[in-house]
Formats: C-alpha cells, sequence, structure tokens
DNA sequence: TTCAAAAAAGACATTAATGTCTTTTTTAGT
DNA sequence: ACTAAAAAAGACATTAATGTCTTTTTTGAA
C-alpha cells in the first residue's frame, strides 16, 4: 500500500553499495542479487533507472559493477519514489476524483492532505546517507535479513 | 500507494446509499454505478463484500437494492480497508523484511511506523457517519463529480 | 586484437488488481 | 405458479507490477 517492492529493492541496492564500496572495489549486481535475496535482472532494471539518474555509477566490463556517484549521499528518498513509483499517489485524490481540491474537497481530502504531506515532508528530508549508519556493525544485516 | 481503488468504491458506494436511503426507497446497484461512475459489476463484488460484514444491508428481488444496517454510520473506515486492503501492509516491513521490528528495524522502520500509526489512527477514530455531512447541499457531488 | 566479464537492453512469463459479461438465486407482485 | 427485477455468483479479459531468461554492448587485460 505505501511504497512497492520495487523501492524496496532501489532502496537496499544503494544502501549496500554505499556500505561496501569504499573499500576500493565495485559492487557486481551478481553479489547485490544474492546478499539481498532479491531478483537479479529485476533489481539490475531499477539500479539501471538510478544510474540514469545519476544516483549511482556503473562500469561495464571487466572489474566493472556500480559505485557511488557525487550525489549518492545527498539523495533524498523522494527521489528514489519518483523512479519507482512515481509522484502521481500525492497528487491523485484518494477516491480517483479529478475535481477533488482543497476549494471542493471529497470527504478525505483533508485527513489524507495530512497524512500524504507528513510522508512527503520525511521522504524529503532524509537522505540515503542520512540512513546509512557504517558505525553499525549491524547494518548490513537491517538491510539484507529477510 | 496509499489505498486501492476498490476502498475509494467502497467509501463513496457507502455514502451514496447512506445519504439518498432515508428517503425511504432501497438504492439499486445499477444506480450507484451510474451516478459515481465506477464499473457496475465490480462495484457489485464490492457492494456484496459489505453486506457480508454487515456494513450494508441488501434484498433481492423487485424493490429490493442496498440500503443501510444498524452499524453502517458506526463504521471506521479501518473496516472497509480490511475489507478493500487487507490489514498487512500495516504490519509488514516496508523493506519486505521479515525479521524486521522495533528491536531489529531496517533503516527506515521508525519512519514508516509513526507514518503508519499516523494514518492508522486517523482512519481508526473516524466512522462512515462522520465523514457524511447531509446539511452540505454539496455533498453528493464531493463523492461524485470525476 | 581477441577474450571474457560486466552492465544494458529486450523479450517473455507470472501474479495481483481491476474490469466485463453471463448465469444463478431470490423475491415481490400478479 | 409465473414473471420480472434485483443481488449474488462465477467465468473470463485487461492491465500493471513483478519476475525470468536471453542477447547485445561495453571494456579491461592478456
Amino acid at each position: 500500500m505505501f511504497l512497492s517492492k520495487s523501492f524496496g529493492y532501489a532502496l537496499r541496492g544503494v544502501l549496500y553499495v554505499a556500505l561496501l564500496e569504499p573499500k576500493g572495489k565495485k559492487i557486481k549486481i551478481e553479489q547485490i542479487a544474492d546478499k539481498l535475496a532479491v531478483p537479479r535482472h529485476f533489481l539490475a532494471k531499477i539500479m539501471k533507472k538510478m544510474v540514469q539518474e545519476n544516483i549511482l555509477t556503473s562500469t561495464k566490463g571487466p572489474y566493472g559493477g556500480f559505485s557511488l556517484s557525487p550525489i549518492t549521499l545527498q539523495t533524498k528518498l523522494l527521489h528514489l519514489v519518483k523512479i519507482t513509483d512515481g509522484m502521481e499517489q500525492f497528487n491523485t485524490c484518494v477516491l480517483s476524483l479529478r475535481k477533488c481540491n482543497s476549494k471542493n474537497p471529497c470527504p478525505l481530502h483533508f485527513q489524507m492532505l495530512q497524512i500524504r504531506d507528513g510522508m512527503l515532508a520525511e521522504f524529503s528530508k532524509t537522505s540515503i546517507g542520512d540512513l546509512l549508519d557504517k558505525k553499525n556493525p549491524d547494518f548490513i544485516k537491517s538491510i539484507s535479513v529477510i
């Protein structure tokens, strides 16, 4: 209901790279998919989208793989939501009424406005770097143990 | 993202009946579907579920249709969500991690907990009757104008 | 320059949500 | 009893999200 599986895969994928990449090597999609127990080719498509948005960097060929971009850690979660789920949900009426707005509200308009704005605020202010806790030795478990 | 179309159809359907039924007659599914511009047979399945949960009453045959039950107006929105979307979304980790909980949280655990609890609180306290504003001459428009 | 490794791209499969159409059951009035 | 009207039920279709498999492109190193 709240967010798609794709969003979860995107976030876990980028966090995995951010956690391991500083060791120097590029991270291969095969390793990410294995360790996170996520469908490999499905994840690959999502990683590719993040590369297109410059949220990650990738290099093809031997010794290639995924690595951080200059903006990875500053990227807001909302950017990931845009890529994986789109922003429509934040702007469309919960009852699917196109004419619904604050001048002409549906019976749930203001309740949903509050809930969505809360989520929007949270995801607008939180960055990938904010979620990354390299000091926590169990961090990798917190994104990989299913 | 937040709620399914089915939920929206359910709420609009029951509000429509609640608004018009006091005039005495049962409301036919055909009328509801027409006036709300909703797929008739799809709506019928959702209305049937509400009848099974006693959120509405229905009678077959000539002069039949849908009418209010004793509990219609006291029914919480969360009950509609249960019927149409289920409650899993409120109890499962946004990253699909089965082991995620407050002792062992994923990186988004507490943020999502807050957002979901906000929605849960709102939908637990708001009833169908709370949304029904019979004094408002435009109320019917607010659930039917798409 | 060739080879192998890696991401990228694309074709196809599966599943869940949504939507349509037909048949069955129930019931009020004649 | 019969008929017609209505919900209920069930079969099937469409669409979007998710998942799998294969082919293409790129590139580092021998």
